[in-house]
DNA sequence: CAAGCCAGTAACTAATCAGTTACTTTGTGG
DNA sequence: CCACAAAGTAACTGATTAGTTACTGGCTTG
């Protein structure tokens, strides 16, 4: 059928790979079939993602799937993977010498709530891990050294203020960074059940922005000497 | 094969209900395929529960199943309601007159969190039922009329709180149920994902212990003048 | 330029699953 | 005491699903 292909052919040899539209490109069959699982995942959870659905999503022949990902157990550890590098590299960039302490808190409490705002199939990927007891995040060595980078930063910053003596003494950064995470995942990813029982939608504008100050204020009268 | 069946045979008559072994007991058929599907549904979500499963568990044909609850859909709503109906009863036997409004506080918190870690299954379904952002929720008149009564309490208590001047004048009712809330769901349903990333077992009674007290400890400061 | 490997396709298969059919057993009211 | 309804069983069915087989076409390297 399509055996006389217009563009694009050529042998684009000599080491560089070609940017766009080639027939056969493995990079991009194997990044678009990641991206197709990660929604199916993250729609459905690991119990009702179908593999059809991702093949049919991504564009490409079921056989491939399997060709570069095993199977689909190997496939969902693939995409929980590159949900926790995605969360782990941005955590990274966040600069906050210059901060005083107090504001520095508050820029990490607004980093984690936007990137959870902007990351729903992270949330609900997590949701769907903890459903199965952390079954494949236990067996991915990758995934058990990548501490979180927002704990160190935590630490630094709780040292700074309890020497200035704005904070409390006793303050455990796991604590803290808990706090943090735990009223935006739940406000974000119980939005659906609580929206409908309270009559009020969670995720209108005023709302969200309502609750990130919320979380800042909380985060920071909790440790607030 | 068990025809002749031992004891327990008589007519039993008169209008009473037969209290025990039963061989025809469609209330406890009833409340068994119940329990059942509430595990089954709370282990594996909507997508990765097995109707053969729940008969199995139940002990009883799987033809019960559909006689009583007309399909799987239906079932899971039977489920959720029940877990529903769980909490806001649990709820109402709370009294809080005696107590001062920081007590009072406190004392619902806690209920909160006691409640939440006694009730995995009830957990394990909210994440189910918003993965697909409450689809069946928003199906059941019976629970949009059901509404948290610890809503009604908590705005008592910061009526009394605020007469007094101990809290401040801005608070809103629903944000601190969803902070109490989320500090207890958070913790419990990411415990496995948390626990394998910080190793550090979340599940042991010291760490429940230090989580409650914190719990306790954030939602008073947020609050407080 | 040909040999071999890698990307890709279509159609198949064995197992699983929600839901059904056709039947038997048990309790009860006229 | 029997007729009828409700409770219960076993075996079946059609659809779905994860995974496979047997094949084609194209790129690279010696």
């Amino acid at each position: 059928m399509e055996k006389a292909q217009a563009g694009a052919r050529g042998t684009n040899g000599n080491g560089a790979r070609a940017e766009r539209s080639a027939q056969r490109d493995p990079e991009r069959t194997r990044a678009s079939i990641l991206a197709a699982a990660t929604k199916e995942f993250a729609e459905n959870g690991m119990g009702g993602a179908r593999v059809d659905a991702i093949a049919e999503r991504a564009g490409i022949n079921k056989r491939m799937l399997y060709h570069y990902f095993g199977d689909k157990e190997q496939l969902y550890l693939a995409v929980l993977e590159e949900a926790y590098i995605g969360i782990r590299t941005a955590e990274k960039s966040i600069n906050l010498s210059d901060l005083e302490p107090e504001e520095g808190i508050a820029e990490l409490a607004m980093f984690t709530w936007r990137y959870f705002l902007e990351h729903p199939e992270f949330l609900s990927l997590l949701g769907t891990e903890n459903l199965h007891r952390a079954r494949w995040l236990r067996q991915s060595t990758r995934l058990k050294e990548l501490h979180s980078q927002l704990m160190g930063k935590l630490s630094e910053l709780l040292d700074r203020g309890r020497a200035k003596g704005i904070f409390r003494e006793d303050v455990d950064p796991l604590h803290l960074y808990l706090t943090m995470a735990a009223l935006g995942y739940f406000y974000l990813s119980n939005q659906y059940t609580l929206s409908t029982i309270f009559g009020r939608d969670l995720a209108e504008r005023p709302s969200l922005e309502g609750w990130e100050r919320h979380i800042v204020h909380v985060t920071l009268a909790s440790i607030r000497r």
